[in-house]
DNA sequence: CAGCATCCATGACGATACTG
DNA sequence: CAGTATCGTCATGGATGCTG
């Protein structure tokens, strides 16, 4: 990251699929508009993502019991992360043909590798959430003269 | 992760600061509502923050130098990211008195660690980016039937 | 049970104009 | 140069009601 890694453009390869190694040469608007953190945000950006990733993590679970331990979902939000995780292939649905149907969700192999690209995220936060909380005070003490 | 760590009723700690042990009795509650994630979110999970943290990993820059190489961003968003970041001791601004005013922002240690955690979920992105994305491809001529 | 469709409020964001 | 202030737009997401 130091080096700039993910401004390399590189990426243009993981956004556009076909790699135009052409098109690479400007380095600020790959930087800008093909990087994938973009697309990588889609999905691990919004508060019920991580959260549901993070349940299945645990087991796999139907419905109504994610609905019940993820307090505070809509089942709006609920059906639509759920959908955008199965296909983004993070995890899996399955329908069992019983009346009435029962459905229930699973993390997959790539869904569990991402969870643990987020361990080190989740890391920092719990040690460091602390220090930001005490740096907020302090800016807030500062501007407030 | 597997095991559930960012479940448990420690990140009350970090949510409160008063770590009040006997408010951690529900674990459910602890998930939904008082997990870091949802701090930690806050601060990576919008699409400039990661941008200029990577930005300012490479190196202090100027208001100006950042607008510029962060293309794309409106002065809006640029100022109140900044100011954000800044708040949360992830950057720091330093203003040298020249006319007109010169304004230099760089990371912080917090910052910069925050930004090795990223790294994972970068990397993450770039080699696994390209399976979500067959995924989808995948899901969708699923559902095209 | 496991959703989908609809309506609606909030707020995020960009564009524009102005200032020390 | 480095912002702040204001406005309009658009998307996000919650609440509600309906269905196989």
């Amino acid at each position: 990251m130091q080096d700039g890694t993910f401004l390399s453009p590189a990426y243009l390869d993981v956004t556009t699929l076909d790699g135009a190694p052409g098109a690479t040469g400007r380095r600020g608007d790959v930087f800008a508009r093909n990087c994938p953190t973009r697309q990588l945000l889609d999905r691990v950006g919004d508060k019920w993502s991580i959260l549901l990733l993070g349940m299945l993590g645990e087991g796999e679970m139907r419905f109504s019991a994610l609905k019940r331990r993820v307090d505070g979902i809509s089942q709006k939000m609920l059906a639509q992360t759920l959908r955008t995780l199965e296909r983004d292939g993070l995890i899996t649905r399955h329908v069992e043909p019983t009346v009435p149907v029962s459905v229930t969700y699973a993390i997959t192999p790539l869904g569990r590798e991402l969870l643990g690209a987020l361990q080190w995220l989740i890391d920092w936060a719990e040690t460091r959430m602390g220090a930001v909380a005490q740096a907020q005070v302090a800016y807030d003490l500062r501007m407030a003269d």
